[in-house]
DNA sequence: CGGGTGATTGTTACA
DNA sequence: TGTAACAATCACCCG
């Protein structure tokens, strides 16, 4: 379903997509470490855990995503995922700590909410498998916290704040 | 028809 | 301590 959409434009908008023509499958980084696997996300889990929490986007990504956005507004031609990438994270290292801070504090808070991901998943986890009606149960409860502490955490709207104003750097 | 890949950085978890 | 891998996105390409 999602790729029938991605035939619109199709070849015209090839030209925006990477302008290295290394869009093969190469990898990126591979020299760098040593190993180097980064990449192939293909198995990520050999088994496929029912409500598994997924990493929390980090303040980079946080910002990432109302980047593309307006990335995406101004540069309507552009669809590369990477172009994205590589001006999001140009621009994210242009960006001072104080204006990253929003990012953080929200990046931090996905990190509390994932961590409460993972003590239920924990739990299930340590379900044992006899109990799998007490599993059912335990399910509820968490899940009951999760509506909670969700509620909560739309509450806070952030506003830190920061006045280390000293380093900085900038332009 | 579907999955895999490209790129960015951060963050997290394991050894 | 350090690495290794994954987090989103989206168009496009191979089997």
């Amino acid at each position: 379903m999602k790729t029938t959409k991605g035939k619109g434009p199709a070849r015209s908008s090839r030209e925006a997509l990477k302008p290295a023509d290394d869009r093969m499958v190469g990898k990126r980084k591979a020299a760098a470490r040593p190993e180097s696997k980064r990449k192939v996300k293909k198995d990520k889990q050999a088994k496929k855990d029912p409500n598994k929490p997924k990493r929390p986007p980090s303040a980079f990504f946080v910002f990432l995503e109302e980047f593309r956005k307006t990335f995406k507004k101004e540069n309507p031609n552009i669809k590369a995922v990477s172009a994205v990438g590589k001006a999001g994270g140009e621009k994210w290292k242009s960006m001072s700590q104080a204006e990253k801070a929003p990012y953080e504090a929200k990046a931090a808070k996905k990190k509390t909410e994932y961590e409460k991901l993972m003590n239920a998943y924990n739990k299930k986890q340590s379900v044992d498998e006899d109990g799998d009606e007490e599993s059912e149960r335990s399910k509820s409860e968490v899940n009951d916290e999760d509506e909670a502490s969700a509620e909560e955490a739309q509450e806070d709207e952030e506003e830190e704040e920061e006045d280390d104003d000293d380093d900085d750097d900038e332009d």
